[in-house]
DNA sequence: GATTATTGTTAGGTATACCAAACAATAATC
DNA sequence: GATTATTGTTTGGTATACCTAACAATAATC
């Protein structure tokens, strides 16, 4: 009898295969421990609880648990490192972070803290397809001579003026468009 | 001593303020309960169960803890609604979901079961800072000339042809202007 | 209205993820 | 090199959020 599980696909009693991969804790002690080794070669306990805002208590057994999935190269009082398996991830994870800042900061121009604390917690909840979508879409703005930075600075005009003072739109076609044609010499 | 904690504000062992909102299972409960009524005028604990893909006996154990905070009217064996707070709570993050769907759909161009899965996850991840930003940015798109359904439209152009091969702008420019021309009529 | 099916609840158990506080190992300082 | 930090680990406990499976209440059917 095969059953299936929310998380796990079983087979009499038997784990055939982990469906979902690591929680978002566990993802996030990777990315800080991708940072710290950045940072000192190295990870220590102290330093990864500090940023992740919990006891070193904690992170032992977050340790334990990341070395036996075999992402980290961990032994008791020792140093801690991403093996290449946890650093692919610690990567992923990463990337994720930066391009969700990238977006909020650059694009919908949140102010750079609460453009991380959102990256942060978004960066669990979007999967590749959306991330890369959201790149694509980012290059399309830098890309599409109708759209450029110049149309990003327009959003903070838009969104801080009322509704009937949003500024000259010939003009900012006109400008545009000469934009362009200066570019194309 | 004042502690601050994560989740909480203590002093002398009380809990003066309880800092963090639900749980993202408490908010997909309440989302849940609100998709119910709306369709069935009432949420019963097996269509619950159903839409979040956990057992009945999960639910129940939810909604007292729901009933606690007074989030839901609930009485064992009788149906189930939203308190006027619970409702606040549940249109707030049916909204977040919308909005995040219809971004994700409709301007990065994702197909909708992807984007609905990702905004699934998005939607405990945004503040309303970040919501409320998106909103406007999606706005700004269509308000702006130079943007618009058009310009989205040439976004799948652009992610599906290769670099070299990405389509005419001179002619989209040209396009552009002369629509704006036409509707200033 | 008795029987059967469906729906809801309870009880006991697992896994995660944290804390607090005692304890052990390593590092720094005298 | 003994003493004193500092850092890391262990133990026991809490809370969340599920599960399984037995049981109870309500609803549907004969």
């Amino acid at each position: 009898m095969v059953v299936i599980h929310n998380y796990l696909l079983m087979m009499e009693g038997k784990v055939l295969y982990k469906k979902a991969g690591l929680s978002e804790s566990l993802e996030d002690y990777l990315e800080t421990i991708l940072a710290l080794e950045k940072n000192h070669k190295v990870a220590r306990v102290k330093d990864i609880a500090e940023k992740l805002g919990v006891l070193r208590g904690s992170v032992t057994g977050a340790l334990k648990n990341l070395a036996e999935k075999d992402l980290i190269n961990y032994e008791p009082y020792s140093f801690i490192t991403l093996t290449s398996k946890g650093a692919v991830i610690a990567r992923e994870i990463t990337r994720k972070h930066t391009i969700i800042k990238n977006f909020l900061q650059n694009v919908l121009l949140m102010d750079p803290k609460k453009a991380d604390k959102n990256a942060c917690r978004m960066e669990h909840a979007m999967d590749r397809a959306a991330i890369n979508r959201l790149v694509q879409f980012i290059e399309y703005i830098q890309y599409c001579p109708r759209t450029g930075d110049d149309w990003i600075s327009g959003f903070v005009n838009y969104y801080s003026k009322d509704e009937h003072d949003r500024g000259d739109c010939r003009q900012c076609i006109d400008d545009c468009v000469s934009r362009y044609n200066r570019d194309q010499d």
